[in-house]
RNA sequence: GGCGGUGUAGCUCAGUUGGCAGAGCACGCGGCUCAUAAUCGCGGCGUCGCGGGUUCGAGUCCCGCCACCGCUACCA
């Protein structure tokens, strides 16, 4: 049978995640791994906290905490909000694990043996008071173009010039202001990817169906010459480098963070290792299709880095089969801001509302042609108007109105006419345009879909007047009530991959013996539940946002004003 | 600066290979009353960012602009 290994992005260990970072990754693999699950197929969905670098060593001397502990804790806190948010990755590792390290270092030992690693000597900016070599954003200065007093040494806020540290006048470290900088020198491993250009580009050509921001960000770089990159960095948190000269050294965390997708799946298989085999989804692995997850700005390291690193092993380690990019979503027309406290970060919103209201929003609004806009406006439209009075009232008046007409159970008698054969048909049509949304990964029309699927329901059920046929003609109305149910547990089926929570809930109340398989008989469908199942009536499934709430939940979080403030 | 994306109804967005401009929300009218004042039906000429061009015909193809957003390799 042909396998599906699906991967979301890495979240960064450094804080607890936003909307943004949830909708562009971590969720539509959840949903994705979610639908092919319950069409049976073989699926492993994996994700891991991303923990090396500076700014996680910088993170945890702000706490006050050693870094492994820092990078423990929060790795339990991102793995408890996962879990509040559905995620049902079948391991969430981390990239500090024993198996990444191993992972890491075999595969610099491959590319050294092919050819593809060379020592190179590199100066670097050291801050003395620090104790530490200094990345080119974590120093800051005056910028020589335009005389802005805190441009980084990356690239100036102000006027956007790119920079180099050296450029910077007074130029002090970001972390402690300390202005006792020098350059030293340092032994680093580069990665001589440039050799590989031409297979990567060769590779990049045959993928026609991947989404044009995906291929235009890889043809972007190789365009521009693929360089030379060092994986090695003077710090102590990170995976260790094996090799003599470097024991003060560890792999540089673009190197390390994308094998920990291998590293992670290896963690999985080893809580049971009798059952589990991590190296048959990753090695010699023609039958199984990869899909990644990720928000744009982690493309190139997934069409270009990684695939360089693997390609460069010469051995037949996995190469991705489709990548699936998002875009941003903004806040009000501004970005998320942890540092400014705009936004929605996952644990305010799962102290808000329940997963499925975040997950439905998200998914019926997600990036995917250009950023998107998150506003509690819009939000409340979608909770109100979809999931409440489209499924969530759909769901209640069908099974209180079929409680109290012939009781608990799904009624019997009466033989399917006109009204359910056009039913049948139109459902068909949206159903196959369900699908095909979801394999094709487009979750936003998928999601339009479904609640079209939603909505079919509501007007049969207008037309069918079935408050009328309970009084005039009980064979009728039987039919009516029955599909009705059956309606109910259809449509809660269909939105298992997108709200898992209520959906399943539904299900296991008028449902719980029948397997929840992907439909593909429509007329089958709806005479799952027969005479005589019984059900039982969820209490009302959403509740409803108020202008109050918006109101509240605006000033709370920061409206359009500060969003914009400091763009 | 370079590269990429986006620009379509009041709002959010669809528009496959060029062939009479679409959906949801909002708004208006009507129906229904089982349901979370829910739902169902009907109603959309909008300079398709601007200016040229190709074509019998352009939202769609070509050229040139403008605006907004993103990326630009030591943040990951």
């Amino acid at each position: 049978m042909p396998r599906h290994l699906v991967t979301s992005a890495l979240p960064y260990i450094n804080g607890v995640k936003h909307l943004g970072n949830l909708v562009g990754s971590m969720l539509p693999a959840d949903v994705y791994a979610r639908y092919l699950r319950l069409r049976g197929e073989d699926v492993l969905f994996i994700c891991a906290t991303d923990e090396h670098g500076t700014p996680a060593e910088l993170a945890a001397l702000e706490e006050g905490l050693d870094v492994a502990e820092y990078c423990r804790r929060q790795h339990a806190v991102q793995k408890q909000l996962g879990e509040a948010f559905h995620l049902s990755w079948e391991h969430f590792g981390r990239s500090s694990s024993s198996q990444n390290k191993e992972l890491t270092q075999h595969f610099a030992r491959r590319l050294d043996a092919e050819g593809f690693i060379e020592e190179r000597t590199i100066e670097q900016v050291y801050s003395v008071d620090d104790g530490r070599f200094l990345p080119d954003r974590y120093i800051i200065g005056t910028c020589p173009h335009c005389g802005y007093e805190a441009a980084r040494g990356d690239q100036c806020e102000n006027c956007t010039r790119l920079l180099d540290p050296t450029d910077l006048i007074n130029p002090r470290s970001a972390v402690s202001g300390s202005t006792n900088l020098e350059l030293r020198e340092s032994r680093h491993l580069y990665f001589k990817q440039s050799l590989l250009a031409g297979e990567i580009r060769d590779w990049i050509d045959t993928q026609n169906d991947w989404p044009v921001l995906v291929t235009s960000i890889a043809y972007k770089w190789l365009d521009e010459g693929l360089m030379d990159r060092g994986i090695t960095r003077d710090l102590s948190w990170g995976v260790p480098v094996d090799r003599p000269g470097y024991e003060d050294k560890v792999f540089y965390v673009w190197f390390d963070a994308p094998i920990e997708y291998i590293g992670s799946t290896k963690e999985w298989a080893d809580l049971d290792p009798e059952r589990r085999d991590w190296k048959s989804w990753w090695y010699d692995a023609d039958d199984v299709t990869y899909t990644q997850f990720m928000a744009k700005d982690n493309v190139p390291f997934h069409t270009v880095s990684f695939p360089a690193s693997i390609i460069g092993t010469r051995k037949p380690w996995k190469l991705v089969s489709y990548i699936k990019g998002f875009n941003w979503l903004n806040y009000y027309g501004g970005k998320f801001s942890t540092s400014r406290g705009v936004g929605v970060f996952m644990n305010d919103a799962i102290e808000l509302l329940p997963a499925d209201y975040w997950r439905y929003y998200l998914m019926a609004n997600a990036p995917e042609s250009d950023d998107s806009n998150f506003t509690w406006e819009g939000f409340a439209t979608a909770i109100n108007k979809d999931l409440a009075d489209t499924f969530g009232n759909f769901v209640n008046r069908c099974l209180t109105f079929t409680r109290r007409s012939v009781g608990s159970s799904v009624p019997g008698g009466g033989i399917a006419g006109d009204a359910e054969r056009e039913l049948v048909t139109e459902l068909e049509k949206r159903l196959r345009a369900y699908t095909d949304n979801l394999d094709a990964k487009q979750f936003r029309k998928a999601t339009a879909e479904l609640r079209a699927l939603w909505a079919a329901g509501n007007a049969y059920w207008e037309r069918a007047e079935p408050w009328k046929a309970v009084k005039a003609d009980p064979e009728q109305a039987a039919v009516i009530l029955r599909t009705g149910v059956n309606l109910v547990r259809f449509f809660s089926l269909l939105a298992l991959p997108i709200i898992p929570e209520t959906a399943g809930d539904v299900l296991s109340r008028i449902a719980p013996d029948v397997p929840a398989r992907w439909p593909t008989d429509v007329a089958a469908e709806l005479e799952a539940l027969g005479p005589g199942a019984p059900f039982e009536v969820p209490e009302v499934l959403y509740r409803k946002i108020t202008d109050d709430d918006i109101e509240a939940w605006r000033s709370r979080f920061g409206g359009e004003a500060e969003a914009r403030a400091t763009d």
